[in-house]
RNA sequence: CGGGGUGUAGCUUAGCUUGGUAGAGCGCGUGGUUUGGGACCACGAGGUCGCAGGUUCAAAUCCUGUCACCCCGACCA
């Protein structure tokens, strides 16, 4: 994380991240190869290698899903709009951003062009969400309390039409799970929201090598209809704070609007207590932000498609073919290496190009271990090795036989780095606030026109009242992402208005 | 949806004020020299100048309309 470049070496992303980070995180996502912007506005193409992290995700949170007892299954992406319309809240915090079929054919018209024709009866949404959908399914699943509980998630699809869709953060169609489940009383979906929560903060630190922090979200941030929200929240390094999952605790909102009832152990109809829980492709926007630097993307090793990828080095024809096969055969040794359960992804680059372009090709894309194998290195049983959590010109010539075993160490090695860096990066841009005037500094760029980098997590006392909130907001776009939950909460004064509070928020500029 | 801006090759763009056959850099292809940190030389492919009208002998250039995208504001994983 940003020792800042000084302006004189070349990077590989410009501009850098001090000069502007938005455009940096584009030039980043493009260079990286990891999705474009489609002919569709807010739709996006997920390339092969930013869809590769994303499988890797889906495979490390699937698992946990599956240890919990959770289970996949699908459910329709339309919904009828009666379904949807069913919990008002619901409705309100998403009408605005549905996108609806409501035709069933196209014609074509006098003029040959293909028109919507034939209306249905009742139009569908494209789901931005799935609670109703699901809902309904499990108004005709649950009986009994002893059909309880319903753990299930799925993988999906979902659209959102938003205004100002950015490649991964906000697109108008994203990737994500969503787990929705049923449960006989209050305090068991609780501790389903929970446990979910505290899945997901593992995930993201264990994984995605961010740190997080957890709690509830204030009202005003709530999903539409739930009774309570719980989100996990990462800094990346402009400073503002992502929300990287969401867990709900819907009460019996949803249960009632979709008709989930149960005969409990006393033999009464009861409404089941539901919860629901996501996390989406955003984590990539995340992870580019939380991670990359000036040369482009820094994977963690433990998501990363290609962990090793061999650069062989060929300048003569006669030692060509020994290069290549030395290169195959550290592949093949390295594949007999487990990483996280799974042999350890190894790619020899073998393309046609000049080793400069190779290097930085994967320089770019953040591969965790660049090994360059040339004549010299074979004479001497070497190889030569780069980690991307390092200065790009940093070489280390070790033994091949060390670099296969120790490979799956230093893969450890940087994911730790990785995690320590960004929990130094955050905690520096953390800071215990106590009055208004330091809050308002610190919120504030030095250069309105051109605002700097500012900023970061500030831990101030709050009153708890909508209207200080909205006052913030307005003043500063900064707003609470998290009331801490466990936290061993002390009690103060809101720095706003003086009045009591019972613990301290974290406040922020958010995405 | 309000306010501002931009549309020229895959990308970045010059040309537009003052109409006269569309130029460059990067990238791409071929051949060669190269190759342990982003190589070089030569040749080459690629553009209905967003779209539709209009003015004109002649439109990338002027006029009208339209569409798309970008930025700024209100909403969101």
């Amino acid at each position: 994380m940003a020792e800042p470049a000084n302006s004189s070496s070349k990077t590989a992303i410009m501009p850098r991240r001090d000069e502007d980070f938005p455009e940096w995180y584009q030039q980043v996502i493009r260079a990286a190869e990891l999705a474009e912007p489609s002919d569709v506005r807010g739709c996006m193409v997920i390339r092969p290698w930013g869809y590769g992290i994303w499988e890797n995700m889906q495979r490390h949170l699937d698992a946990m899903f599956r240890a919990t007892g959770h289970r996949n299954a699908y459910f329709p992406l339309l919904i009828p709009l009666s379904y949807f319309a069913k919990e008002a809240e619901h409705v309100k915090g998403f009408a605005k951003e549905c996108a609806v079929v409501t035709h069933s054919r196209l014609e074509a018209d006098a003029d040959g062009k293909l028109r919507p024709s034939s209306a249905l009866t009742e139009p569908l949404v494209i789901r931005p969400t799935s609670e109703t959908i699901i809902g309904a399914s499990y108004a005709k699943w649950v009986q009994s309390y002893r059909d309880l509980p319903i753990l299930i998630n799925q993988w999906a699809n979902v659209v959102r039409w938003e205004m100002r869709p950015r490649l991964f953060l906000r697109t108008t169609e994203f990737l994500w799970q969503e787990g929705h489940t049923v449960h006989e009383t209050e305090a068991e979906a609780w501790a389903e929201t929970k446990q979910m929560l505290e899945v997901y903060g593992r995930f993201v630190h264990d994984y995605l090598a961010v740190p997080i922090f957890s709690g509830e979200k204030s009202e005003s941030e709530r999903f539409p209809g739930a009774v309570q929200t719980l989100s996990i929240e990462a800094m990346v390094q402009d400073r503002k704070a992502i929300q990287a999952g969401t867990s709900h605790f819907l009460g019996q909102n949803f249960a009632r609007a979709s008709g989930i009832q149960f005969q409990n152990r006393e033999g009464k109809q009861e409404f089941g207590w539901t919860t629901s829980w996501g996390m989406s492709t955003r984590l990539l926007g995340t992870l580019v932000m939380a991670h990359g630097d000036d040369d482009g993307l820094v994977l963690p090793p433990r998501i990363a498609p290609t962990q090793v990828v061999i650069l062989p080095i060929t300048p003569k024809q006669e030692t060509r073919g020994a290069v290549l096969e030395a290169c195959d055969k550290l592949a093949k040794q390295l594949r007999e290496i487990r990483y996280v359960d799974v042999p350890i992804e190894v790619e020899v680059d073998r393309r046609d190009l000049g080793g400069g372009v190779k290097n930085w090709e994967w320089i770019k894309r953040g591969v965790p271990l660049r090994v360059e194998i040339g004549p010299r290195d074979l004479e001497s049983a070497k190889v030569t090795m780069s980690r991307r959590d390092q200065a790009t010109k940093m070489k280390e010539s070790i033994s091949m036989q060390e670099f296969v075993s120790h490979s799956a160490e230093v893969l450890d090695s940087i994911q730790r780095n990785l995690l320590e860096r960004a929990k130094k990066f955050r905690d520096q841009h953390t800071r215990v606030i106590d009055s208004k005037d330091e809050f308002y500094d610190f919120f504030t760029p030095r250069d309105a026109t051109k605002p700097e980098i500012h900023g970061g997590f500030a831990l101030a006392h709050w009153d708890g009242s909508r209207e200080v909130e909205e006052q913030i907001k307005n003043d500063l776009k900064v707003t609470i992402r998290v009331i801490p939950l466990d936290n061993s909460s002390e009690s103060g004064k809101c720095i706003f208005t003086g009045k009591p509070s019972s613990c301290r928020v974290i406040w922020a500029k958010s995405y």
